[in-house]
RNA sequence: UCCUCCUUAGCUCAGUUGGUUAGAGCAUCUGACUGUUAAUCAGAGGGUCGUUGGUUCAAGUCCAACAGGGGGAGCCA
């Protein structure tokens, strides 16, 4: 029986007044023989356990190592100690399991992320990783919270697809037939992939939001929360192969009904985080800080990571329409200096990283929120604006940009004629055959409608001022690294 | 995929213009001490210098390829 032990994170919170407590643990340290610092992964906060001298034998308290696992039953007195209130005076002290010192690759130290990352079974035993998980679990609840309390739907959208939902990225194929090239062809030579388990070719899900648009064209607002994958070989700190993503969809919504709703998002996961995670996020602020610390000054953040938080709960996101934002760039010193590696050429080019880096740390300084790019660099599926300017064609498309990450949410009003879908579509090859069932949504009660998709670890990383996304999931999958 | 930097003990790193037996702190082990806070003190063990090949009388050090990792870029969320 062993669901009668308190949690760490409960017990520091009630007065010590003698209460025999059971609890269980991994051994963080066990300093001078005689204190044990015991984490249960409940809060980085350690529950420090007095080993009285000569109470227990020699052989036991050498198996008290760095990870082992303890059961300690005892009484909680208040501190004689300065560093905590109280302390766990223990009566007994089971070994669960023992942790060989000399193997246990994680010491009482600081250790670089990088070596953390190469022991990510491990990691979550450190302070970092278990304030980064609880806070990521916290966002996660906090997104079905929102929601829910909203009246949207959770709709589980399939993660095998056989359409390619932006015509954009690399997928990875879904298949059982042999990969060693005895699969059966076709006349033309190709793989024949009605011999496929589907009968048909198949890739994991680059995006639910097609099938999205089917919910909120029968439930009103709807949103998915699941994993998604992209065959991209991106090796950057913001990039996975596979990643979370939020997409609400809203039937009867358009583009500034979709921006509010996605700022008011956006506000309401930071708000979450700050009222339920104070402890994690003071620890990560106090990281960060440190970790900056080794920076130049020029690239330290202005902000400590709370006040960034508060800053963004404070103000509201900035608006503008990309044909403005040209003209920021344009006239911007940093441009006409030439101190941009790619020069703003003017209406029609796509922002480059830096660009969007420009307009959000150095002009505005706070989230951004760009709207109506150019139909040319956008996506079919996106409304095309009217009484546009000959020429300057653009889409009901928004982005937002946050400090520090770059686009933390793209998402646009969707093209709900179905005439103007479908030329859309024949312009840039996308075969409406196949996507028959997306366009009887506009064929049978098309309404206006919208949506956007939320990078999960881009917003935790956010949240937590981590700076490599590979240190947001537990699990990182990137090119050439599935370990774990 | 491109550019760039890195790879020396379990970890973090030093190692001079190529030249005897490759060092430090922490960790580990042994002992001491015992109200400690990454405890402290003393001693000990621990290395095919990422891999392969090359240059040289001599390579941790120079050159090349490969592997792994970091940072930046592209693609994107």
């Amino acid at each position: 029986m062993f669901n009668k032990r308190i949690k760490i994170k409960e017990l520091l919170t009630q007065e010590p007044n003698g209460q025999e407590v059971i609890v269980m643990g991994w051994v963080r340290t066990f300093r001078n023989n005689q204190f044990i610092a015991l984490n249960d992964g409940s809060t980085n906060n350690n529950l420090q356990v007095v080993v009285e001298l000569g109470k227990f034998d020699d052989e036991l308290l050498r198996r008290i190592t760095t990870s082992a696992s303890l059961k300690v039953t005892g009484i909680i007195e208040p501190s004689l100690g300065k560093g905590q209130k109280m302390d766990l005076k223990a009566a007994t002290i089971e070994i669960l399991g023992d942790s060989d010192a000399e193997k246990y690759p994680l010491q009482p130290k600081k250790h670089s992320l990088e070596f953390l990352r190469e022991k990510a079974h491990l990691r979550f035993r450190t302070n970092t990783f278990g304030s980064v998980f609880r806070v990521r679990h916290a966002l996660a609840f906090a997104v079905h919270k929102f929601f829910n309390d909203k009246g949207f739907l959770y709709m589980h959208t399939p993660i095998i697809t056989a359409s390619d939902a932006e015509g954009a990225g690399e997928m990875f194929k879904v298949t059982t037939l042999p990969v060693d090239g005895s699969a059966t062809r076709d006349d033309a030579g190709k793989i024949d992939f009605k011999e496929d388990f589907f009968g048909r070719a198949t890739n994991l899900t680059v995006s639910g939001q097609l099938e999205g648009e089917l919910g909120a064209t029968a439930f009103g607002d709807i949103y998915t929360f699941g994993p998604t994958f992209r065959a991209e070989n991106s090796n950057t700190a913001r990039h996975l192969a596979e990643f979370w993503m939020i997409e609400p969809e809203m039937a009867f919504y358009d583009l500034e009904d979709n921006a509010n709703l996605a700022e008011e998002f956006i506000q309401y996961l930071i708000k979450y985080v700050i009222e339920n995670n104070k402890e994690d996020l003071e620890f990560l602020a106090q990281r960060l800080a440190e970790e900056e610390k080794q920076l130049p000054q020029d690239k330290r953040s202005e902000m400590g990571l709370i006040e960034k938080l508060e800053f963004v709960l404070a103000n509201s996101f900035e608006r503008l329409t990309y044909t403005e934002a040209i003209d920021i760039l344009k006239n911007s010193n940093q441009n006409k200096k030439k101190k941009f590696q790619y020069e703003v050429t003017g209406w029609g080019m796509d922002l480059q990283s830096e660009h969007e880096r420009y307009l959000v740390e150095k002009h505005f300084k706070k989230p951004v929120i760009l709207t109506n790019y150019p139909a040319a660099i956008k996506s079919f599926y996106m409304r095309l604006d009217d009484n546009c300017e000959p020429g300057k064609q653009t889409v009901s498309a928004m982005d937002i940009l946050a400090p520090g990450i770059g686009e933390i949410v793209g998402g646009s009003q969707r093209e709900e004629r179905l005439d103007k879908l479908e030329a859309r579509m024949k312009e840039m090859n996308i075969p409406s055959e196949e996507m028959w069932w997306y366009l009887d949504t506009r064929r049978f009660g098309t309404v206006p409608h919208a949506g956007f998709g939320l990078g999960f670890e881009r917003m935790v990383q956010f949240v937590t001022g981590m700076t490599n996304i590979r240190d947001v999931i537990a699990f990182p999958r990137t090119p050439g690294s599935a370990e774990f």
